[in-house]
DNA sequence: GTGCATTGCGCAATGT
DNA sequence: GACATTGCGCAATGCA
């Protein structure tokens, strides 16, 4: 029990945390079909908009590691805010009325009610992310295990293989010697 | 160019993202190993302690999908702070004096230093993650490939196998027939 | 104990 | 306009 060449439903789980780019057509109950383009890469992030206000240009000096230099003490003053909540306001490059900013109080229900929303959203986001990411992670495995039996059995095959031809190679000579010459049977 | 089984760089980059459980074992260039027995899994929490205060056991339903029930109104209130950042203080379920936290005052300089070093800290924790995160994509989706090679190659394999193992068929009761009887050249 | 590393969480900006 | 993503800072906690 337990061969190789399954769905392994791992892979299942993991292709339906993509949705959007399923391009899933029934395969047969033999095959492991294998699809799933790309799919991965580009989450949504460095390829369409980014950097509101802290990113700035950090991305590209972490991207290669190192250099996690301080802000240079920028965007982080302790401000005097009229309503509460201190922390960014005026955050990216944009001035504007450093208070009430479109009198959005943030005591507003109003505002308590899009707060409160937008933070069960991203529990959600980041479920649902954590959840993307254990799966791939167990494909990965999966696929190496699996990648493992196959180069057995490729293995295998190529001894077994070499080994038929051999005795054909030997067959073959002692016919052509039978139908040549006499015989030397060694 | 380009064919099955090689290191194929991705997995090299993604092995160094795993410290502490690289048991690279130095193999020949002919062969890709495929070792990194677990690794992922348990990245270290779920196994650890968890929950300082706001997660309480909101994981348990989180886990099995949908309920993203709001806080209930907690942990939420606008307190009236005297330093600062109005953000979190109280944010468990533990009373204690509202304000002042044992002399943690936000404006000491202290405390702005060891904040800075947190931040930095985070960024540069997060980008790793980030950096592995991608790695096991790049890997997941390399090691489809191969398989998918690998697959191709068993297919070739067995079917050339299957020939040779008739054409010795063949010959092996062609053989019989010359030793027994005459001969039936057909 | 000190210092960095992780991680859940809320906020705000932004994308869909 | 509502929900989804995502970078960021904060605080708690883990770990060396």
């Amino acid at each position: 029990m337990m061969s190789d060449s399954r769905p392994s439903s791992v892979i299942q789980e993991w292709v339906s945390s993509y949705p959007g780019q399923a391009h899933l057509t029934p395969v047969g109950p033999g095959q492991s079909s294998a699809q799933l383009a790309q799919m991965d890469v580009i989450p949504y992030s460095q390829s369409q908009g980014m950097m509101r206000g802290g990113g700035e240009d950090r991305l590209a000096e972490q991207m290669m590691g190192l250099s996690y230099l301080p802000y240079s003490a920028s965007c982080l003053g302790n401000a005097s805010n009229s309503v509460s909540s201190t922390h960014h306001q005026s955050h990216g490059g944009s001035q504007q009325a450093p208070v009430t900013k479109r009198s959005i109080s943030k005591d507003s229900a109003e505002y308590r009610l899009r707060r409160e929303r937008n933070n069960i959203a991203v529990r959600k986001s980041r479920d649902k992310a954590r959840r993307r990411i254990l799966l791939t992670q167990q494909r990965a495995l999966q696929l190496q295990e699996e990648n493992q039996k196959l180069q057995l059995r490729i293995g295998q095959l190529t001894q077994e293989l070499d080994t038929l031809k051999h005795i054909l190679s030997q067959r073959h000579l002692q016919g052509a010697e039978d139908g040549a010459a006499g015989e030397s049977s060694i």
